[in-house]
RNA sequence: CGGGGCGUAGCGCAGCCUGGUAGCGCAUCUGCUUUGGGAGCAGAGGGUCGUAGGUUCGAAUCCUAUCGCCCCGACCA
């Protein structure tokens, strides 16, 4: 393929509103165009990428019977309402309509069409399981579109789901999907890892997302290194830590300590001090946060964690623990007036009507300093079984890099940054059920199908692939998801030689089946040429100019390593075919155990 | 949502404070010379200065509104 002929137009510089390297890269290299927030064109470039691994899904999804479809991204607004989503759902739902003022909206999601499908069509046991996907366009109206690919408004998803009449058939399903996302993801070639996660509020027993791993990735993940768990950081099962040997219990000293206007953990630890005391050690104060918790029946209650000082409150589990539908701190004016302390003093003794839970590395703790309810004083003395009575001990505080790993008892937790870009869900009967998606099972009785979904985000993991691989002068794309494999820079386009040479190898390598990029622009300086090849970031550079020629060798350049081979022109296939093979012995897969 | 910043040629920016009718680099086009890490010279095209009002003889510049874009935010519970 001749560049000349190509959409391709490089940028010197980069452009202002571009913040993550990825989307500086695509920009820079003339793959993406933003044509609002958020939205975003795909030149030839870009779409290859893309392309490739979509067929990299497709045919991993073949394997396991998987069968495409292709759903309209305008939904009508009844089968909305059916879920109960057309409510439910926040302002990313696009919501419009039409000119019979009947409402619409742009399909952030799948599931209320797809069990509309299947209900209309699946009527019998015998005709499930069936697992059905689609790749397209998603619309969600972010409230704060970013990062380019990897938060935008439209993208392109894969969206798979699968319908069983047995349960145990819908966990057998979704472990099949889980092995296969694990050979998408190795077959990509980048790190990554399959992360336990939060169900969150749609319920069903377990999910996992996958990330791929990315210093600038949005998540943090906590891997042990000793065994296979690896958990989203909101979910991360916490170690209770010892007990910190605070001496014998004494009573409740109210109002012990006086710490003016000190605000802050590690300064208020510092700043308790009495006779016997210089501060304290920050294991032996807590920390205390008041929560308003929001129940399915729409009724509220105050929450109140107790933490060690140095622990943070991790309000996912706390929101799990007290089977609330959403969490939200208590807004500051309003915990100001209930406890009746400036912030920084409040504290967990005393307070009506508040469900109080402990974190478990507080359980045994005596002789702890908390806030006194009262501006500018502490408590010292706190027994949190002694002296919150009703309190609940559970691990509601985030895990920390280096804690021990909950599972395996051996390993440390290893901290990643993840993005996520898949994720497997169990759904139950949610749907089918609040849409009538039933079947007739052998006895005759109509059941509601047992659901599971499954998501791939195909522009993020573009996206996210260049976020793990790039340097200084631009991507380095993985071989199985490069736009091109090849790319051929014909140095000087005014020498007959140089450029029959050229022309010989991208008809022999295109021959081959390998896919060419032969850079045959006319006036340009060589460096220009390198700088711009650099940029797009394909595997291979190969390099026909008259200084190589003369001594009879072209140069093959290994993108990553940036290794130079000097070779024959008649020996090009070959070391071509050597280097890909060698790219693909290094090539990341670290994840799929 | 709160706070901050920015909208001037395809991209990156200057000009604005102190109003006088728009400029630089890259990119693009033409010609000549160049050709191994973003070449040189000469010339050319391209902007109702985000939008709408207002002040003024005169507004990119001052005022008001509005739209768009970007960034940051909650060791305190």
């Amino acid at each position: 393929m001749k560049q000349s002929k190509q959409l391709i137009q490089t940028l010197r510089e980069t452009p202002k509103d571009a913040d993550v390297v990825s989307q500086q890269l695509m920009m820079r290299a003339g793959m993406i165009q933003k044509q609002a927030a958020g939205i975003y064109s795909y030149f030839p470039l870009a779409l290859r990428s893309i392309r490739k691994f979509e067929q990299i899904v497709r045919e991993e999804l073949a394997k396991d019977g998987c069968q495409e479809v292709l759903m309209p991204m305008v939904q009508p607004a009844e089968l909305w309402q059916e879920s109960g989503r057309w409510t439910f759902y926040g302002k990313e739902l696009l919501r419009f309509k039409d000119r019979k003022e009947a409402g619409f909206c742009l399909g952030p999601t799948h599931e209320e069409v797809i069990t509309d499908m299947v209900r209309r069509t699946v009527r019998s046991y015998k005709q499930l399981p069936i697992n059905l996907f689609q790749v397209q366009s998603k619309f969600r109206d972010e409230i704060r579109p970013r990062f380019g690919l990897m938060r935008g408004r439209e993208f392109i998803m894969k969206d798979g789901y699968s319908f069983h009449a047995t349960d145990a058939d819908c966990d057998r399903e979704y472990w099949a999907m889980f092995n296969a996302y694990k050979r998408i993801f190795s077959r990509l070639g980048v790190k990554f890892r399959p992360v336990e996660a939060d169900s969150g509020a749609i319920g069903g027993s377990f999910t996992h997302e996958f990330h791929v791993l990315a210093g600038s990735g949005e998540d943090a993940i906590l891997s042990c290194d000793s065994c296979d768990y690896t958990s989203n950081l909101e979910k991360t099962e916490a170690p209770a830590l010892a007990i910190t040997d605070n001496g014998a219990a004494f009573p409740l000293k109210r109002d012990h300590f006086a710490t003016p206007g000190v605000v802050g953990q590690v300064e208020q630890a510092a700043g308790m001090k009495d006779a016997d005391h210089d501060g304290m050690p920050i294991t032996q104060t807590s920390k205390f946060y008041l929560f308003r918790a929001m129940f399915a029946d729409e009724t509220t209650k105050l929450v109140g964690a107790v933490l060690r000082g140095d622990h943070e409150v991790n309000p996912v589990k706390v929101k799990n623990l007290v089977g609330a539908l959403d969490l939200e701190l208590f807004p500051l004016e309003e915990a100001e007036a209930f406890t009746g302390a400036k912030s920084g003093f409040m504290g967990p003794v005393g307070l009506k009507d508040v469900q109080m839970v402990v974190d478990l590395s507080l359980k045994g703790a005596v002789n702890l300093t908390c806030g006194a309810n009262k501006t500018d004083y502490h408590h010292f003395g706190l027994d949190p079984a002694r002296d919150l009575p009703g309190a609940t001990f559970a691990d509601i505080r985030l895990a920390l890099e280096q804690d021990t790993c909950t599972r395996c008892g051996k390993g440390k937790y290893q901290a990643y940054r993840g993005i996520e870009v898949g994720q497997v869900f169990k759904l139950g009967i949610k749907y089918s059920k609040a849409m009538g998606c039933t079947f007739l099972d052998e006895n005759g009785k109509d059941q509601p199908m047992i659901m599971g979904c499954y998501g791939i985000g195909v522009t993020r993991t573009v996206a996210a692939v260049i976020e793990q691989n790039f340097d200084e002068d631009g991507i380095i794309w993985p071989w199985p998801v490069a736009p091109y494999q090849v790319h051929l820079l014909n140095l000087d386009p005014a020498n007959a030689e140089v450029n029959l040479v050229a022309n010989r190898l991208e008809t022999e390598l295109e021959a081959a089946g390998f896919e060419v990029l032969h850079d045959d622009r006319e006036g340009m300086s060589p460096g220009a040429k390198f700088k711009d090849a650099d940029l797009l970031g394909f595997p291979l550079r190969l390099m026909v100019g008259t200084k190589g020629l003369k001594e009879g060798v072209v140069e093959l350049r290994d993108r990553r390593t940036k290794q130079v081979t000097k070779v024959a022109p008649d020996a090009v296939l070959g070391a071509v075919r050597t280097a890909k093979d060698r790219i693909f012995e290094g090539l990341e897969t670290a994840g799929g155990r």
